[in-house]
DNA sequence: CAGCATCCCAGGTGATACTG
DNA sequence: CAGTATCACCTGGGATGCTG
């Protein structure tokens, strides 16, 4: 680290921004093209890790992984792991993730409003 | 174009989210690192581009310059060019945009939220 | 079953210099 | 004043193959 001045600085100031903007925290935890997939999978209850990469059949499981480890970092998803064989992982929204889905949709509802307005 | 097999297939699976589900499409819009520094500095009314520069030291002129262009042709912002020496142009927000700050004082609330949940 | 490791390319972004 | 052009870098994400 420490090494590529600008860069760090930048990052600096983007850790700074989320710091302080809890609104670009907010939309950096829902930002990625995979991350409203995975949580529409999860919205009806938890599943096992193959269960929800049925559900998002595109996804392959290199992002899925990584997607979910940054939603569960984010305290998003929680990740149960089953001691036993063969192993079984389970993953389901958090109460805080359950809270985002009405801006959600207030999101969706703006998105076509402002479609309509488009043209 | 129709070069990279599994490139376009992968973008067109991001433009059927994006036409589908508006609430990507909405998150499209303001994600972008500079995004809402730019709405944010607008949202007082409309200013020239030197002046939108002052508000936002960090920011690179190309970066200033591109992300308004993205934002004009999102519909997020109205960028008026007047025919004088020197030359003067001015942003303003949209009546679309200004609809979207209410759903982001949400994001923020809920994002502040979370951050207490955290730890 | 549920991943991790590796390689690789495309696109986004910064720095810098130039222009109508 | 309000940009554009060019180069160069870094990260995100895909493909593929391996493992506890």
């Amino acid at each position: 680290m420490s090494k590529t001045k600008e860069t760090s600085t930048n990052f600096e100031n983007k850790q700074l921004l989320i710091q302080c903007c809890s609104e670009v925290y907010a939309i950096e935890m829902i930002s990625g093209q995979w991350i409203l997939s995975i949580l529409y999978g999860l919205v009806g209850g938890k599943l096992r890790y193959g269960e929800l990469r049925k559900r998002i059949p595109e996804i392959t499981e290199r992002m899925l992984t990584l997607q979910l480890r940054k939603l569960e970092s984010n305290g998003l998803v929680k990740r149960t792991v089953y001691a036993e064989v063969p192993p079984r992982v389970e993953y389901e929204l958090t109460p805080s993730a359950l809270k985002l889905t009405p801006i959600l949709k207030q999101l969706k509802d703006w998105g076509e409003q402002h479609k309509e307005v488009m043209e």
